[in-house]
DNA sequence: GTTCGATGTATCGTTCCGATATATCCACAT
DNA sequence: ATGTGGATATATCGGAACGATACATCGAAC
């Protein structure tokens, strides 16, 4: 049930998806993926690790083809088949708590490794998210308009924008979706590198 | 030495500082002050009053006034001469930490409460951090410009556009603190604002 | 006259994560 | 050769955060 936990657990699925990986390498790669400012810790890192190996997700393989030259010793994880078919399942599963900042960063960042249905199906409910959080702060706005200073005033309106900027950015891509732009390319083996959008304003 | 509870604290003390309130209904106010996403739940927001109130910045204060009709008990807390002093303080305090998210939200929200020199130096260490970010996430563009696909791109490219959007903003309300814009209004008088501000940055 | 939703206080158990310990390797200076 | 520092690498602990939930009262609608 955990919340934050199953966007860490999707994202190092779909990293190991493209090559195996030792912990400190999986780390740096989270680390620019999801957040930019936050940094993931090893102590969120290694349980999630043993998590995915308890559930059969991954398999930790000690001794990986004699790393040139007495390497320390270091713990490759790979996916299992297990590992691979959840991950395809969990990247379209739909539904309020994929929404969320950092499960629509995760999916988002995976996107090459899904359909076009998908990806319109994430794409909109992200932005009805961002609909519904537009609509109770405009009504906050409203029932409240009691003196609030210039600088409260302020910051509502730059939080306001920025989120009426990011829907417009995903009507934008729900539109190029549509009309066939963004197909996939032909082979998806490309290191992802990406980070979530900001939404910052916490 | 929390991170997050430091924000929290502050956000608390400075909502007291206009008026006693009770528990439930700070959960409310904070809410609408610190992240339009997030909730506050009692099990963080208990444990935080608790503190505070061994820290002696807040008493709590069982009976207030005779409720108009046997109103059901009720724990109203309100700020000490202590608490009143430490919150000032920490409005003022500066340094990396005040420039998270978090941080930087809530003294903004309390901005009213300080004088123009410090408003300005929060805003430009906010404005710093954000720099850094902006710099950080270049140049590991610049680094890993191996083929990433075009969805990541696109993400790197909203993620990079709102933190310059942010700076830009932050960039204005100096200027504007500069110009002596911005001016407390003595008392109660309603700000003469409701005219949008333009500020078409695109 | 009772169900329902808002108000209100409080805690428990899990999860999260910052700090830290441990260890090897390499580059460069001493 | 020796030392110093930084990158690589795995792992855990203790405390903070928080979702879920229990409990209790009230006003209004049904």
């Amino acid at each position: 049930m955990s919340k934050r936990g199953a966007a860490l657990e999707l994202a190092v699925l779909g990293l190991l998806h493209d090559a195996p990986m030792h912990g400190y390498e999986l780390r740096k790669q989270l680390n620019s993926l999801l957040g930019w400012g936050r940094v993931l810790s090893y102590g969120t890192l290694y349980p999630c690790l043993k998590t995915l190996g308890k559930a059969g997700y991954i398999v930790a393989d000690e001794q990986t083809g004699v790393p040139a030259r007495g390497r320390r010793a270091r713990i490759v994880y790979k996916l299992t088949a297990e590992g691979k078919e959840h991950f395809a399942q969990s990247l379209e599963e739909s539904g309020p708590a994929t929404w969320d900042d950092d499960n629509f960063g995760v999916r988002f960042a995976f996107f090459a490794r899904t359909d076009s249905p998908t990806r319109v199906r994430i794409l909109e409910g992200r932005r009805s998210r961002l609909e519904d959080r537009l609509e109770s702060v405009r009504l906050s706005a409203l029932r409240g308009r009691e003196r609030v200073d210039a600088y409260t005033r302020e910051l509502q309106r730059h939080g306001l924008e920025s989120v009426e900027r990011e829907v417009r950015w995903l009507t934008e891509l729900i539109d190029r979706e549509r009309s066939g732009g963004y197909e996939d390319p032909p082979e998806g083996t490309t290191t992802p590198n990406a980070s979530k959008p900001d939404t910052s304003h916490k």
